[in-house]
DNA sequence: GCTTGATCTAAACCTCACTTGAGCTTCCAA
DNA sequence: TTGGAAGCTCAAGTGAGGTTTAGATCAAGC
């Protein structure tokens, strides 16, 4: 164990391409975790660029920061994920892209019986069903569809 | 023209789903307009609530309010969307999720060739390519993967 | 005329995923 | 030994897409 398994903030930085803040950030949140220097410097194990790999390719698949944190506590020995645990997760993953396509091609079906029609009627074009949560994985307060859309009238 | 034509804020808001604060703010960021009552009350055109609800579906198709307001502007007369402006819009639409949609089967894709090695080498399996905006539609700053992501190295 | 519920405005607050800034400390190579 | 890059903490800011709250006003039925 050379002294050069333990490497400085910056690089994490440099070799993820995440911001050094957003390293920071990732160990307040619990996504990350950091050894210390006398002096009170971050030092992290060269298996963490792993680990923040990991982190940014979850965030491309639309998991939050939260759901991430969740998958990364599930890792047996509570470190880095290795081969078998990655097999494991990126089969996860890739439910979810499924999942996530085929909401999109429902829309995209649905898109395609309306137009034509020009009736933007809700019941008739079902665009607004709450099973289509298409590309809901939006900025923050997107509860609404989902929460109230059930009772929607028809439109005119 | 009989007085029901005119609809208040809170029966838009019960056939839309929207809430009425909601609609409020769609009025103070140019999505919808509203004439008033001598008292300063809000009164929507019947049709309105068919702009609502386009508002809401290019929102689930993952369009910002910036660029459903622009959207809406670019109607001819100025107003809410008839028969044709429609079918050009939902086109347009359409190209949108063709891409969302291929964006993810290039990420699964990706995906299937990092299940079983393990690597998380980012080089190799290219889950970070820049190209991939996959899931990027989120929430506000996701600005790292893309601005800066390109000089990332391949994990050690 | 009165009461009740809907509406009004303005400003503050919320989440998410970070960034920025101020003010100060540590590390390391020359 | 020293100077400057890199690191530290804590607080506040950002932007999208709204919600909440407070206090006042309006509209309609009895």
């Amino acid at each position: 164990m050379h002294r050069t398994d333990l490497i400085m903030i910056g690089e994490l930085a440099a070799r993820t391409g995440v911001a050094v803040s957003a390293i920071r950030f990732y160990e307040a949140k619990g996504l990350v975790e950091a050894l210390r220097t006398r002096g009170g410097q971050r030092r992290f194990l060269r298996a963490d660029i792993r680990r923040v790999s990991f982190i940014l390719i979850a965030q491309q698949l639309g998991l939050s920061l939260e759901e991430i944190a969740a998958e990364l506590r599930r890792l047996p020995a509570g470190r880095t994920p290795n081969a078998a645990d990655w097999t494991r997760i990126s089969t996860g993953l890739r439910e979810r892209i499924d999942g996530q396509i085929a909401a999109l091609e429902r829309t995209r079906k649905l898109l395609g019986t309306c137009i034509g029609c020009g009736c933007l009627s809700l019941k008739k074009c079902g665009l607004y069903n709450p099973q289509d949560k298409a590309a809901q994985r939006g900025a923050g307060p997107r509860y609404v569809l989902g929460d109230r859309a059930t009772e929607i009238a028809e439109v005119g």
